[in-house]
DNA sequence: GTATTGACTAGAATAATATTCTAGCATATA
DNA sequence: TATATGCTAGAATATTATTCTAGTCAATAC
């Protein structure tokens, strides 16, 4: 083999245009849909690089959904953190999720497609685990509030559906193409209504 | 070629059977995972039989798509149909919801795996259609209400998004192997806590 | 400075699997 | 009986994920 053309070199930054241009393919044309020839001749890698950094379609998949969710949820955490109040909370959490999806196009269309979706086992350990460790900050958060008696006593898993489902399905619906309440409107009055749904009567955040 | 062995005849029939496999197929290990060869030998028709009864793994998918969210569909809008008030109409869709995903364990599961791909051009549209007949039922039926100011004046996105997320999400949530609250117990509190989000101050169903 | 090693890349070869093709069978109807 | 039509079978083909072979390059050892 001869070899003397455009060689890339850099392994972290070839492996950085694999996982950018598999993540516009994917957000574009779904995961299926897209080749590794595409992803290949998108990224300028060979095919030989590409199975060299990720074992597999999946796996590249994995990487790209883990690196999403895993923003999602840091940034969702660390703005949850800086809120004192239940209310305030809740419309933090509603405010966040709707920006970040707002400013996130390519991601969140992607993240959303491939959410129920089987993985490798081996990510779907980590995506399970990622997702256990958010979903107990949050419940601890709603906890405390419940204990103090600023929200009803409900089942973690009722009021995670509750808080984080109105959203996901406007942003279902969002990507389905249904043109709706602009995000902005919408994360008021949902917040609002799932302050309602949420807090002890008497309640005012 | 000779074709002297056990030959199946009756076309509807196989048609139902080979749907039949491709569901089960779906539902089990999930549609990309699933080959032809796997229906094929499920449902006991051959590939030419398959191929003759449905263009592509994909329209294949789509109708058994279309078949369950069509039921779905069907019997919700006859549930809600049956319903007076606002507060029981929602608790008729929220009970019907997870009533139906109980049920149909195995279409619901299918039915929530390829909620948000993408199928064929065609049946695109006809999912889309069936959507937007059913969206127009489900909005009808809170405008009443709002109108006699049970209900608050929400945009009809956001009601939608209020009443099916937390449903959706507690589904989603059950298929990803959370073992939560049971649904009937479920139901319950969602429906009270959507009435809460949704109802005007005063009202009381 | 040269040899060696290990990470990386290229592109051809292979394997898996969706789809198409060719032809046989079965039933209805003229 | 003849013919048309719908259905079925299974081989052939095409597409595409993956593996394999043969390098290149940079750093380190000698």
């Amino acid at each position: 083999m001869k070899q003397k053309k455009g060689r890339h070199t850099g392994s972290e930054s070839r492996r950085r245009d694999i996982i950018n241009a598999a993540l516009a393919c994917f957000s574009k044309i779904g995961f299926s849909e897209t080749s590794m020839d595409d992803i290949r001749s998108r990224s300028g890698a060979s095919t030989g690089s590409i199975y060299h950094h990720f074992k597999s379609k999946e796996q590249l998949a994995a990487e790209v959904y883990i690196e999403g969710i895993g923003n999602y949820q840091e940034e969702l955490i660390r703005v949850l953190k800086g809120c004192e109040g239940p209310r305030e909370g809740i419309r933090a959490l509603i405010t966040h999720h709707l920006t970040w999806i707002d400013e996130n196009a390519e991601w969140s269309r992607y993240l959303f497609q491939k959410r129920h979706s089987v993985f490798m086992a081996s990510a779907e350990e980590k995506i399970a685990a990622m997702n256990r460790e958010f979903g107990q900050k949050i419940v601890k958060f709603f906890s405390r509030h419940i204990a103090e008696g600023a929200l009803r006593p409900l089942p973690p898993d009722i009021i995670i559906s509750l808080a984080f489902g109105p959203c996901m399905e406007i942003t279902r619906r969002h990507f389905s193409g249904h043109a709706g309440t602009d995000f902005h409107e919408a994360a008021e009055l949902l917040s609002e209504a799932v302050w309602r749904a949420l807090s002890a009567p008497g309640a005012d955040g």
